[in-house]
DNA sequence: CCGGATCCCTTTGGATACTG
DNA sequence: CAGTATCCAAAGGGATCCGG
């Protein structure tokens, strides 16, 4: 999510965006999602979200790292291996995540009988 | 975001979707904010957003009326006014999502450090 | 086994023009 | 005023190959 000069809430280093940019992409709450259950080494966390690309978690796994809500422990055996686990500002953001999903999951019903009842307003097409 | 099959927490109807993918977009947070403050009508939310194009605020708006978290008013007079507000639905996703900013501005200075002394993992680049 | 580099297709969204 | 239609550029992300 690029960010645009001149907005109301978006300025150079809005702490709003600085999270909500790492939510909207596709991966990064699923592993959150995976890592809140403990530590796990990168081929576990590839079989357990199963359609991502290794491209795709390693960089989210390189964003989480980078802001600090992850930690990367490196083992120099043969074959190699490369453990994951969420820091303690990984799990308070998580929290926060969940209360999210836990809302999401107490009006899903709400929001899909909403999108069935909706129609759509008469519209003013050109031509 | 379209998602996938085959997928641990993917599932058709997964409620953690339906939630993050409205997130994701960049627009839907800002056009919550705004409302929260209450009633507008579409000009005066392109005034406060400044610089989202009206193809953009007239789509977040159809997704968020559509979901039950806004509720849209039109006047039949000359010339047209619409005018849009929160649902309480729409009031108690929003408090969620201010939580979640809570954090990011408590935690703000935290992720930019971390960003600061991050160190890329030795890269193994081909050739 | 971990994960970077490259290629390429798909989706998002900005600019512009137009209408009821 | 309140939108819709169309076109197009930029970003996201999958597939594949490769090297430590």
């Amino acid at each position: 999510m690029t960010l645009h000069r001149q907005s109301f809430i978006i300025t150079e280093n809005c702490p709003i965006r600085d999270v909500l940019d790492r939510l909207g992409d596709r991966w990064t709450v699923l592993v959150l999602h995976e890592l809140a259950t403990g530590t796990l080494r990168f081929s576990e966390l590839r079989k357990r979200i199963a359609d991502i690309s290794p491209r795709m978690l390693a960089q989210t796994l390189r964003h989480l790292e980078q802001d600090g809500l992850v930690r990367r422990e490196v083992f120099p055996t043969v074959p190699p291996r490369v453990d994951y686990a969420l820091t303690a500002m990984g799990e308070s953001f998580f929290e926060r995540v969940e209360m999210l999903a836990q809302w999401a999951a107490d009006h899903h019903e709400a929001v899909k009988a909403a999108r069935r009842a909706y129609v759509a307003p008469a519209g003013n097409a050109p031509k």
